[in-house]
DNA sequence: ACAATGTTACTGACCGGTACGTACTAATAC
DNA sequence: GTATTAGTACGTACCGGTCAGTAACATTGT
């Protein structure tokens, strides 16, 4: 038999993953239809069929590739700095606050799901199905961090919430040195107003 | 004599403004990199080599698209609903409050130069060049509008409703009925928090 | 053997862009 | 007044390149 376990973690790193990889770069630096087929698997360092074996088509890909984001995001959005919080307030504003560092360096390209939603405006496009899904659960889970903080009115922090944290993902793609530097403190009056009594 | 007087500001249209106002509509709707120069110049009912004769390339269409969408918005940011504000605060709250009701209506496409510059994340892009002159213009007057209505930091107030606005462009395209509905408590919140005494 | 991948070459559609010919108008010449 | 010329505004037909996607076959590792 000699069966040599069963494949840890190692190295091969399949072709379909390599690309996935590659395509998660270039769609989110350039955009998803700024980039090409060929360029993804040039930077993948495989051929096309190999592509094509694993992805329906593109739109397949991209969409591959978002729900790929969408995982990366939660990750990031309940452990902001990799740190669990167990306050509702505390957690947003950690995570606004390195949000918020990130968009106004150099290079930042926004959230890939907003940017998606951006680039295909059609309804039935498989990619910004995924992003209309995964916003529709961040927004439910911020009107609920809203309510934890104890708002008089949680759907409308969540929301202002939901409006000032979009708004940053695309300012900080605008330009450096925009306005995500005063977010954090926005985010503070709005929760703090909404939360005392009124 | 019989002449033809001068030819006032008559009917023909001419094919540059035909042009001008099928790429409008056809970028604005469905992005700019999604539509061809063939599907602007057949809408337009004229034909490629006019296109070329008034516009250098697509790219400078597609500025020239957005400094007419800039132009446009300058019209309607400062007489929101076709009125005349002497108010800051009120001034703001009716540009958001019909902002916000547009972008939870069926169709909403955002912000035409917000959306170039998800598109064209290079710098040297003239479109992206018209949006982020643009953008820079629209901060600075809302820290002025800010000031205006007594806030205690102006840049900041400023900035949180530029961040609320930019995020009623982007959520208003991912979904009808999105947290555009409480962007104008939301504002009024932000407002009164910023220039209350603290 | 067989499964995953690479190699090569190709398709048809579409892309942005252009060389060139043509209709109409207006000014000039006789 | 008519012919000639010049300029303008436009269309026809085409270019080379790139796009997403595929067919057929060879190579590799286990």
């Amino acid at each position: 038999m000699t069966k040599k376990a069963e494949k840890p973690t190692e190295a091969p790193l399949r072709a379909a993953d390599r690309i996935r990889a590659s395509a998660s770069e270039l769609f989110y630096r350039e955009g998803i239809r700024a980039v090409g087929v060929d360029e993804v698997v040039d930077r993948a360092g495989v051929t096309k069929p190999s592509l094509y074996r694993s992805f329906a088509s593109k739109d397949d890909l991209a969409a591959a590739y978002l729900r790929d984001y969408d995982l990366n995001f939660w990750e990031n959005f309940e452990r902001p700095g990799g740190k669990a919080y167990g306050n509702a307030r505390d957690h947003v504003l950690a995570y606004i606050g390195q949000l918020a560092s990130r968009a106004v360096a150099r290079g930042y390209r926004g959230c890939g799901l907003s940017n998606a939603a951006v680039e295909y405006p059609s309804r039935d496009n498989p990619a910004r199905q995924v992003a209309e899904a995964h916003k529709k659960v961040f927004r439910k889970r911020l009107r609920e961090l809203a309510a934890q903080m104890g708002a008089r009115q949680p759907n409308v922090l969540g929301d202002a919430l939901l409006l000032l944290i979009e708004g940053i993902y695309v300012t900080g793609q605008q330009s450096e040195d925009g306005p995500a530097q005063s977010a954090l403190a926005a985010a503070k009056l709005l929760i703090d107003a909404s939360v005392k009594a009124g």
